[in-house]
DNA sequence: TATCTAGTTTAAAATCATTCTAAAGAGCCT
DNA sequence: AGGCTCTTTAGAATGATTTTAAACTAGATA
């Protein structure tokens, strides 16, 4: 199977047309190496990749991924979305002075201990961003 | 001590300069209530006290407040701030469907285990999110 | 393979929260 | 009161993201 045509049958199992540019951010995007980017970081690579994506579609397709589940949405600032490339059930260690993010395996964090949700409710996710800064600042 | 100078004084100990809009601010926003407020809803406060404040002030006053310890911003979604007036260390259930936030009482959640921050970094903050949904939805 | 149609992409305009600007105003020290 | 610095103000500017309306394409059908 071409790259190309694994990667469309990626984006159809997820319920997405596999379109020209879809399969070119899949395939820059859901390669299996986990990072972090943002709507500008990837319209940079798309275009070192020697291609072109208008800049609404860059926003719609990472909107798109990640309400289809092959992204995740990582909030820890409002300056501007981040997306994280591995959907695994992970936390985060966020260096403001730096705007870094660094993931933090699944393990290494025990929550001994959760509330239950208010009435009528039901926990869709836990997220925990440890804060951190360089110790000589 | 009037209510004014009360506010006044908390002011300066923030080493903030206690101008007749922060002071109303404070009036509005410290006064031990728990809640969540957003620049336009602190506008549609200030506004029903009969008050006037410029958007940009509101805003500065806002962020003057969060970097003086005052209020805390917190980060669940990256279409405007919302700032909590409680700024004891405690969690939150976050409701995307209503953009509704509730506190969780600081030791109704339990990290038993956190890893090391990386190399140089110390932690400065654990924020815990538990993402929630309505049943039937 | 030609055709059709709904879903997509495009460049550009629009939106909207937030920040910046330059001028006017107000704490506060002497 | 005088003066110096920090604030406030209204309005302009910024910048990420969304929307628009027209051109295009994936995929189904004939």
């Amino acid at each position: 199977m071409t790259p190309t045509a694994h990667f469309a049958e990626k984006l159809r199992l997820a319920g997405l047309r596999p379109t020209r540019q879809r399969v070119a951010i899949a395939a820059l995007l859901l390669d299996g190496r986990h990072r972090h980017v943002t709507a500008d970081s990837l319209t940079e690579e798309i275009t070192t990749a020697g291609l072109h994506v208008s800049g609404g579609t860059v926003y719609n397709t990472l909107n798109q991924f990640t309400e289809a589940g092959l992204l995740r949405r990582v909030m820890v600032h409002s300056d501007y979305s981040l997306f994280d490339t591995n959907t695994d059930h992970h936390h985060h260690f966020y260096e403001a002075e730096n705007d870094q993010l660094v993931d933090i395996p699944h393990d290494d964090v025990i929550l001994a201990q959760l509330p239950a949700a208010p009435d009528g409710h039901e926990i869709k996710a836990v997220d925990v961003i440890i804060h951190i800064q360089s110790k000589n600042s």
